[in-house]
DNA sequence: TGACAAATTGTTATATTATAACCTACTATG
DNA sequence: CATAGTAGGTTATAATATAACAATTTGTCA
């Protein structure tokens, strides 16, 4: 049992060092994270759970940016394009990547009731889809691997309503 | 290698044994499979390929049933908690599943050049999930595999232009 | 520097996907 | 038939996402 999403920490940290990791990584890739980008990336990341385009928007427009939708779209492609973020299909919404500097797409445990995404990288996984599309002579471009229940601390948890999630 | 929706086949095959062992499964668990259902779900089948709610819509109303969304989500909530269907949350469509007497979640691959959804049933995928989800203490409630690349047809054809799927 | 091309952002409008809320009609059962 | 439960009709609106074009900023190099 690893140290995870789920369990308490000081998530200022992560903010923080995603942000200038990030920073980092554009300045090696000779792309540009503008103001606006920073921002969307920050606001996902402080947000400690997977969150919307709308909900960004909201965010960006309380701190005088543009407030059209185009506005966050555009951030958030540039930001999924570099794989500094993951989309969430299964909840329109979107999370920070743990590992971004080597691009991959993530596998994801969600959880129903506190709603912390926890990406993972299991080789298990990655090379059970290989297997699979090998057998029908499927050349993968990428994948979507969601994983939705309960997590560890939920579960310890005394049990209350769930959510639909 | 083996046969897969993505080899020719009759496909008018496919849906009437669909339909009838979708109203056999309907009795059993005695739940209706109404008109709108079960047009909804021949209309999935019939379009040989993913297809999405607003489209069935169309479909639906050419028929002289009511044209309005919630008959379609309607029906598509119930055919999919029957197991009749699956919805691809990648694309937001929906696909009949081949074994809907065993309530499962799919895996699918999706070839971004025909646009042809091959389900699944990978017990290396699905261990490796439980072995994922498991060091991680969590408990899986469903989950969502979507996988997207070229099919083996697809890459034997000539090369042409490739949609974004 | 100043001209230009490329990249980014602003702006307006609209497309696409999905649900809420409330009412009516049908169906099964005693 | 009464009546409770399920399903469908109808209207409105919410939530998510993109098209199209104009304005601005940035990088490049003559
Ligand atoms: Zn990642
Ligand atoms: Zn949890
Ligand atoms: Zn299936
Ligand atoms: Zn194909």
């Amino acid at each position: 049992m690893q140290a995870t999403v789920f369990s308490p920490h000081d998530h200022t940290h992560c903010v923080s060092s995603a942000i200038s990791n990030a920073q980092n990584l554009c300045v090696e890739r000779g792309v540009r994270l503008t103001p606006v980008r920073q921002r969307v990336l920050e606001l996902v990341w402080r947000s400690h759970q997977p969150i919307g385009a709308y909900e960004l928007l909201a965010g960006l427009v309380k701190e005088g940016f543009n407030s059209a939708p185009p506005t966050v779209y555009r951030a958030l492609e540039f930001l999924c394009t570099q794989g500094l973020l993951h989309k969430l299909e299964g909840i329109n919404a979107y999370v920070g990547c743990c590992n971004p500097d080597t691009p991959h797409q993530g596998h994801f445990l969600l959880c129903k009731d506190c709603h912390q995404a926890q990406e993972l990288d299991s080789q298990y996984i990655s090379l059970a889809i290989k297997l699979s599309a090998d057998q029908h002579g499927f050349e993968i471009k990428r994948h979507t691997i969601e994983i939705v229940g309960i997590c560890q601390a939920c579960l310890d948890k005394p049990k209350k309503l769930e959510s639909k999630l």
